[in-house]
DNA sequence: ATGAAAGCGCTAACAA
DNA sequence: TTGTTAGCGCTTTCAT
């Protein structure tokens, strides 16, 4: 680093910070209690409001705090009521989804704070000390992976766990948020079908993930009730934009009556225009074409694409939800939770004259 | 909630978490010591290899801990210690971004795990009490805007901070880590100049955030050191593909001559193409694009995007890095670290015959 | 309606 | 090389 670093000059001389620097005395729960002529006990119930102070007492009290700027030590809190004031959260390192996760995170973030709780990160990154259990009162893991080693483990620890999909790898949580996908891939292929579809092709993640599984499962399930033929392309949970095309690519040359194509992963629709422009369809008149997770690149997309919308934000905020409620007992273990979803339909999967 | 919640039956009975449940009796480090035959301190001292117990004596008690399956308490450590144990991670919430952020924040967990610290995700939504300052030791800031109010409290609260991009409002952060956007601008407009480009367009975002400031400085001084024309256009620091898309539009109608075309922000040239199509000009051809933010879709797009790669994991990484050094004392306040970036060149501006 | 005292689990200062 | 003691700041009995 050395000739890339500079340090600036500044007003006040540099000091470390290897300790907390107590400017006079770091303000305690004894200093408000002492300025306020009152004991630590009721310093502390005026200040929780557990109504066991004079209301009088309680506004002295509360006055004293915030005029000596006292905020608690949630660490001394977290000791003495035996637990950490944070939930662990835990996603799949999958860049090509990171809109999903990225809204999803902040939903729990969001969820977590209404309830004074933090969120910490949990990644399956080789930084994880593998015998370090995490120092969280409870997890939530969006889209565990079966094969996730750091899922394993988790799932295997003595914490509340709330997963976003079921899954399907070994222990089970003690709450589920889940979307019905099957069902909703079910409704765009009617839709496709309403729309003159005859043979839709489905391109979708092998089945770690239960998302996937439950997709692919839908259409084996539609196509059979229907005796259409299943014509469908596997691609990695993590595929890229290139993954994704070579399989669409492939599916273009091999089943030239291709009619409809759904694209599971969620940025792919719109980076398999090109694709399609190539082989010579156009979407929206001789190809429809749709995704099963939503997000702008799809609503902007030329024609834009129809999705499935899984408001990824309502879903984190539903399994940190959840998860709460199991800390607080007002929830059972083995609930599971239905998160709705709906389809968007748009441009790409309404058939219109070629123009 | 009601119908659509469900519980599944399962072989221990419900219990609630709402305390911790001492299986038998939480194991402390006393269980461990006396099991041991040893003092408190000793077992303390053995554990963490403080160095000043016999070798025999620290092989008996860790083996002791290891049976028993000691985990120390990390509440109990932290209040002894006078520290939380995790930072604050603080992100624009932007999604057209998230690529961006989401290498970034696994960066920083990453980095931050190796030293045995966890990370709490910060966010500007509405959840956060305006009041509570965060439970953590000190800060990293990715992309801090101007006029984000959190942003501001964050900064002026007394912990230690680190900004990744310079942070141009009120107060300094500790510690920098920026990325020379401007001198890779220049870089790569040279790089157009070479494939015979003489009027260079940039869309770029205003100027709340010190990258898109910095580029679109760096845009000015080129253009003027060389009596080039100013041809920009202006976009929000969350500008989704439509507003990107439009910025180009105007652009390509506008400037008939334009013959280089620099989105700034990250998933914008992909989709932009469409566009550029739509207007009858041909990329690689008679118009050159490039991007100021390198990302899957660039890599993988028709033709493959040229575009600066500014390493996100690292650079959460270094911010999550020199905070440590912060805390240590090995670094001094008012340090600035630069992150090293690089321009990848692709198709899109090798200009090629016409087909 | 309020206080006094105990103690969460750990580490650091002081002894031996 | 090891043990004893004193808290970190808070919440919770148990008294009053």
């Amino acid at each position: 680093m050395g000739a890339d670093e500079r340090v600036t000059e500044r007003s006040q001389p540099a000091r470390a910070y290897d300790r907390a620097v107590p400017q006079d005395r770091q303000v305690t729960i004894i200093t408000v209690a002492e300025r306020a002529g009152v004991s630590k006990t009721t310093a502390s119930d005026a200040l929780r409001g557990s109504g066991r102070v004079s209301e009088e007492t309680r506004r002295l009290v509360v006055g004293v705090a915030e005029e000596l700027g006292y905020v608690p030590n949630d660490s001394a809190r977290h000791l003495r009521r035996a637990r950490t004031g944070a939930i662990g959260l835990h996603l799949p390192e999958v860049l090509p989804r990171s809109d999903y996760y990225m809204s999803f995170v902040f939903g729990a973030v969001q969820a977590a704070a209404d309830h004074g709780y933090d969120v910490t990160l949990l990644t399956s990154g080789t930084g994880v000390a593998p015998s370090r259990s995490p120092r969280v009162d409870g997890l939530v893991l969006g889209d565990p992976l079966a094969d996730d080693p750091v899922v394993d483990k988790l799932m295997g620890s003595a914490l509340p766990t709330v997963t976003c999909e079921r899954y399907s790898g070994p222990g089970e949580p003690d709450g589920v948020v889940w979307s019905d996908h099957g069902a909703a891939l079910q409704t765009l292929l009617g839709h496709l079908s309403d729309a003159g579809a005859r043979r839709p092709a489905l391109i979708v993640p092998g089945d770690e993930s239960d998302w996937a599984a439950s997709v692919h499962r839908a259409y084996r399930e539609w196509c059979g009730q229907r005796g259409v033929a299943l014509i469908t392309r596997s691609v990695p949970f993590d595929a890229n934009a290139d993954a994704t095309s070579a399989a669409a690519r492939s599916l273009l040359t091999d089943e030239p009556q291709l009619d409809a194509l759904v694209a599971a992963p969620t940025s792919a629709a719109a980076t398999l225009l090109p694709v399609i422009r190539e082989a010579g369809r156009r979407v929206g008149e001789d190809l429809l074409l749709a995704s099963c997770v939503d997000a702008p690149a799809l609503r902007f997309a030329d024609p834009a694409i129809t999705a499935i919308d899984v408001r990824p934000r309502e879903a984190g905020a539903a399994c940190a939800e959840l998860l709460f409620e199991l800390l607080t007992g007002s929830a059972v273990p083995g609930v599971e939770r239905i998160h709705p979803i709906e389809l968007n339909v748009r441009e790409s999967t309404q058939r219109r004259r070629a123009a």
